[in-house]
DNA sequence: ATAACTGATACTATATTGGTATCATTAAGC
DNA sequence: GCTTAATGATACCAATATAGTATCAGTTAT
């Protein structure tokens, strides 16, 4: 059961660099070596962080991304989100008679609440609270 | 996030079907008639549940498949170990500096623990469970 | 004997995920 | 201004996992 993908994992790393200084610029190059993270799959991943706000970017030398967004509002659940989409589209995966007959379907109901309860848990961590149990 | 995949989804129906009589042999075609499953398909996963022994089998002519699991007894969660494995196989996500600083990586940490709750979730759901929230 | 079934197994197709490459543009600093 | 170090945008390729198909041998009721 894969909860996490390696975008969303990757993200979290970059951010928690990021977040260990926030007030430079870190290149992409420099954050890939620091997570050991492939450096032009990294970059596609720094894009979107961009283009969400999370972090700002500067272009030419001396450049690189810097956090913008506080870790304690970065939640892992957004990030979910945001790399590995809003769960499955709506499609119902009980088809046949048994949805037919009874128009909504308990196992796909069942289903729902456990994602729910799967985003109100990641909902929980942000990069501030895993910065901080990191150092214990 | 997919939770659960086809192959386990057609268990599940497979077998609510196969509940709804427990005494007598369903042939797989039958099953994949009433539940709009591709055929062949379903005879790998129904071969599955008989080396399991939520079902037996009976070759020829009248044969097919019977319930000899308890539908109170066959837990979501046993068909998704079954199906889709036992989670991850151990292997850290978050590799690279934070995880050799810090020997157990905080990320990975929590992930174990939604998954702890997930397996815990799916494990109070079983094939009764889901037939009578069907009845309704 | 035949027809209806499962067992075993190999194969193919499709989708998702992970990763790579390239060219254009920007900006610092000599 | 030229060079260099950086990102933006975008297209492409590889690896893996999932979903589905096909075939042949063996079994059993009639």
């Amino acid at each position: 059961m894969k909860l996490i993908t390696k975008n969303t994992d990757y993200a979290i790393r970059a951010l928690m660099t990021l977040a260990s200084d926030r007030d430079r610029f870190f290149s992409a190059k420099e954050i890939a070596g620091i997570q050991d993270i492939p450096y032009h799959y990294l970059r596609s991943i720094l894009q979107i962080l961009t283009k969400n706000a999370l972090i700002k970017s500067r272009e030419g030398v001396g450049g690189g991304v810097k956090l913008i967004a506080s870790p304690s509002r970065i939640h892992v659940s957004d990030l979910i989100i945001m790399f590995q989409g809003d769960a499955d589209p709506g499609e119902c995966l009980v088809k046949g008679r048994i949805c037919s007959n009874h128009q909504t379907c308990v196992l796909r109901h069942e289903i729902k609440r456990i994602e729910r309860m799967i985003q109100n848990q990641f909902g929980k961590i942000t990069i501030q609270t895993l910065l901080n149990k990191e150092k214990n």
